[in-house]
DNA sequence: CTGTTAGCGCATTCAT
DNA sequence: ATGAATGCGCTAACAG
């Protein structure tokens, strides 16, 4: 066994196959012709030599790294595996690295600098309320590819965003449980403060109860946190404080998990006394007693055009600023809906 | 607003504050003596140029990229959301990046290259069957850190591996079955074929049943995969068939999941007809109906543990080979236990 | 088709 | 305490 020398440069290469660095480069990037012969005996060498060029040299060299940067505002949640799937797959096929970066207690970045930007990546995706506008601001002063992910950006700021129709879908989800089961009285859980896909959902909420003519109840609006213990105990609460309610449209999948869980505990049938209803349509959706009706969202759909979104941006230059994926509702049991003998996915 | 130079470097730094890059560089790596004077004027330059150390120039310099890799065998899964967390939280604490890649339909990698390595991380993480045995010779023999997660290294590569305490929780889970709720046809629900985790259940289980003198009979163990929708048709199949058994053991929580739903559908009570337990302890578990009797998995741990047995091995060249984290029962509803009036979480 | 050479941005001796 | 010079491994003109 040869001592094992710190690593095998492209010279190595070069001298071994008895040809310069630069018909190595070229062959490698396919940069240039090199004759068929030539090729091959590199072939051979590098596979002999286990050659693989560093990439730190290769991105100095090319200032591009081949890589983007993917903030996140915390890792958690059943809802990042589908979007992080999503993203590394088109990533991974159009030959990007990602690097991951996700904040602790505070939902945001702080400090001037980021762990990601024009110094180690060729881009980023930013998540939801990952970056402030500061950072918004900033990137885009210095014209650094940027998409955001479930998040818009502020009006005078042409950043590309990808997120999911959530008004129309609110809005469809409330009027079925006022027009196909009589509900009047329909709970909503928001998401965390600040949330834009919980303030859409929100929106739609109160457009089709004012379409129905039902009058809005402030104290039907409570907190969700789009977190299964926040809605248990919120709604526990709301029994206890004997709040009348006939429905309830949880932020998402997993706070309606948690009210799922309040009402059982409380001896309350589901749907027959209180309709619950969600969103995202996540995979243990199906599995809930009973069945949840919930608003497909497209996950990892979301996840795969924001990096597609990206790669565009980087290449072209230019993308679309605003790509909206449609959801659509998927009733099971829990909205009160006869059982449909299947599931639909 | 200045034209915007593809990007101010060091020199740009150095020329504006009337330095060499040399005190820079000094000053910024904290790696020799610089005058409290300059050193404030760099501060006050760096500040205002808002410069960024270009990472790949650091990389070429250094021989250190500050970057750890991640092998996934698929993301997906609830599984990942937490170890993902607890793996990026270390890293980040210690300056370290953190760069992901995943196979999509094999679960491993195949070809010669790996699409992290020596070229431009510092170590990797390899989850899982991720890794084949060549490729971890190879990693070895190039002394290249490596640690493995949920799996432990061929015999003869001591390579250090983080994973939990699977065997004496099956038996434990098990034993309570058979003790406590008098069960005897206890069906287990393999994961994915070669899993090592449900390798070790599996032993844990039978020898639960030898211990209490319960012959063992292959009929009872059935596919899982780890999978909601898989283990839903096994059950469902094992009932038509009419395959007696009065508890499951599903191999993960998930699964449980599927079991908990086939037996709802066919209108079997839990835990009275049969009791039904998991092992993991995600999220969701303790919002089922009823809640999950589970076996408590440290995921999140388990990435720290990782983390920072590979920051040791780059740093110290050594570390831990074995790292087996401890497990618990965690009894709630499904095994047939009374209620306990709150989560013990 | 192929070789020479000059950087890329930064860390690091070696002087001073 | 600070500066000048060299090189990390690779790509990209530019010659030939």
């Amino acid at each position: 066994m040869t001592k094992p020398r710190a690593s095998v440069t492209i010279r190595d290469v070069a001298r071994r196959a008895g040809v310069s660095v630069a018909t190595v480069s070229r062959y490698i990037n396919k940069t240039g012709p090199v004759s068929k012969a030539v090729g091959e005996r590199l072939d051979a060498v590098m596979e002999e030599l286990h050659y693989v060029p560093h990439a730190a040299a290769r991105k100095l060299a090319t200032h591009k790294t081949f890589t983007i940067g993917l903030l996140l505002s915390d890792i958690g949640g059943d809802f990042f595996a589908p979007l992080l799937r999503g993203i590394e797959d088109v990533l991974a096929s159009h030959g990007y690295d990602l690097l991951i970066a996700s904040t602790r207690k505070p939902r945001r970045w702080h400090g001037k600098s980021l762990p990601v930007g024009p110094h180690n990546t060729d881009g980023i995706l930013g998540f939801a309320d990952s970056l402030d506008e500061d950072h918004l601001r900033r990137l885009m002063a210095q014209h650094f590819p940027l998409v955001l992910i479930h998040r818009t950006p502020p009006p005078d700021l042409p950043i590309p965003c990808v997120t999911i129709e959530n008004k129309a879908a609110a809005h469809a989800m409330t009027s079925h449980l006022i027009e196909q089961h009589r509900r009047r009285r329909i709970v909503f859980l928001q998401g965390p403060p600040g949330e834009e896909d919980s303030h859409w959902r929100e929106i739609g909420y109160r457009r089709a109860l004012a379409d129905h003519g039902i009058p809005f109840d402030p104290g039907l609006v409570m907190r969700g946190d789009f977190d299964r213990d926040v809605a248990f105990a919120t709604i526990e609460a709301a029994l206890r404080q004997g709040i009348a309610f006939d429905a309830v449209f949880a932020g998402d999948d997993e706070s309606a998990e948690g009210v799922l869980a309040a009402l059982h505990v409380h001896g309350i049938a589901v749907p027959e006394e209180i309709a619950v209803v969600g969103f995202d349509d996540q995979r243990m959706s199906p599995y809930l007693t009973p069945p949840l009706t919930t608003v497909r969202a497209p996950t990892e759909m979301v996840g795969r055009h924001a990096a597609q979104r990206l790669i565009e941006l980087i290449r072209d230059g230019t993308t679309e600023l605003m790509t909206l994926l449609p959801t659509q509702l998927v009733i099971r049991r829990s909205c009160g809906c006869p059982d449909r003998g299947g599931d639909d996915s």
